[in-house]
DNA sequence: TCCTGTGAATTCGTTCACAGCC
DNA sequence: GGCTGTGAACGAATTCACAGGA
């Protein structure tokens, strides 16, 4: 087993499968089946098995898989048993959201620095860090061994923080800034883009409306039909 | 062609496309060719020419799509020639961010409603809104007809404001709970977790590291190898 | 000639269904 | 009997490659 290369799209719902676990486990419960653990985090139970061979054979045929254990080797595999440093750039409304919000640290995820170009806001203490210029990014990355890098810096700003982050020799960007980066070969990218999340959900609620005029047209139509002498008692 | 029914992949692109398209015609480009949006909004072309032929025949062979005509055409689809109402539920750090994020009212969402529990919050203005409690969000949803709710409440919270709002009638959720979330049917829910994508990144860092070490050990190996006596000149 | 629009080919991801083990 | 692990079947998404119109 053990194949190497797990496929994208089950690399991106380890993190899920492993907060599901994390619940169960502090229910107290120390077994889950694919189909209890499926259910938990929202999808099924053939997806979860297919996944979880991915990382080995961790499972026990006609038992399920053991919560902590499983926990143990989704940690590995995430690179969670370490450390990351990351840091924050751009401390705006969304930065200091951020840096303020506990879900990282907890995960293993220390934000190591606060950078912007903003003279006002450098010196500034935020979330218990001092916020530092944009400018000594190379120094800071080298000093923290920072190697995840969060933009959340105005789009138009965005291209050149992600070059020089780049250039400092981060190798992971998260980019909350509504703008397409370009980032250079080898360093992985994730977008989180808020706008553009309520637009995907605008195309299907519009649609849901279109929808809804068609089924009461068609609804219209099945009274009509009913009225015809040869509709049924 | 306007064949319906759009790949969900494609309509998540559908955003993307619109704000290059915006990009382009601020610098004052009329038309575009299917490579030079490509190139804008970080795909490759066939993509883009496949997607936009779900929409219809909207270019022009040997000449490219007209900017504007795209953006107006896009835009309908996406359904944003429309105001949507929306509420943001839970007014921490987050729920703060986003309601002062400029983004949203932007791209023709309206946020008519701030929502929370906790009564030391309600009556704060916040981004020039009132915060208004929970209790009342029936009331509120049917009031400003909010269609869109946004939950920016802590984990654990999550699964009962979402019951709530679909109770009340919302039709589209976007999630930014870090919790797995349960809605009606034909609810449409979208979620965005910030943790979930830092541990995505660590996949790939770790990945990287180890495969670093392996090619360094490869290196090492091929040197031995070269060493040997029938080794290539 | 240039670039779109699109069938066909391919790759990727999901689901089925059951053999194998507890 | 119950549940995992996994080939095989299926379906979705991407890419190729080129016919066809400007």
């Amino acid at each position: 087993m053990a194949a190497r290369q797990i496929p994208e799209a089950s690399v991106a719902r380890l993190p899920v499968y492993l907060r599901a676990l994390v619940d169960t486990a502090e229910r107290g419960t120390h077994t889950v089946s694919s189909e209890a653990l499926a259910t938990a985090a929202g999808v099924n139970s053939a997806k979860i098995r297919k996944d979880l061979s991915y990382l080995g054979s961790y499972g026990t045929r006609g038992v399920g898989y053991d919560v902590e254990y499983l926990i143990h080797q989704i940690s590995r595999e995430l690179g969670l048993t370490q450390d990351w440093a990351t840091c924050i750039v751009g401390i705006g409304n969304l930065g200091h959201a951020l840096a303020n919000y506990g879900g990282f640290a907890e995960r293993g995820f220390r934000i190591a620095a606060l950078l912007d170009t903003d003279t006002s806001k450098v010196g500034q203490m935020v979330a218990g860090l001092d916020v530092l210029h944009f400018d000594d990014v190379e120094r800071i990355v080298k000093e923290e061994e920072i190697s995840i890098g969060i933009i959340a810096v105005p789009g138009p700003h965005a291209q050149e923080v992600g070059d020089r982050l780049c250039a400092a020799g981060i190798t992971s960007i998260l980019n909350f800034a509504p703008a397409v980066l370009q980032v250079a070969e080898g360093v992985s990218l994730r977008k989180v883009d808020l706008s553009i999340e309520l637009q995907i959900l605008s195309f299907y609620e519009q649609r849901r409306v279109a929808e809804e005029s068609v089924r009461h047209g068609t609804a219209r139509r099945r009274l009509e039909e009913a009225a015809l002498p040869h509709a049924e008692a």
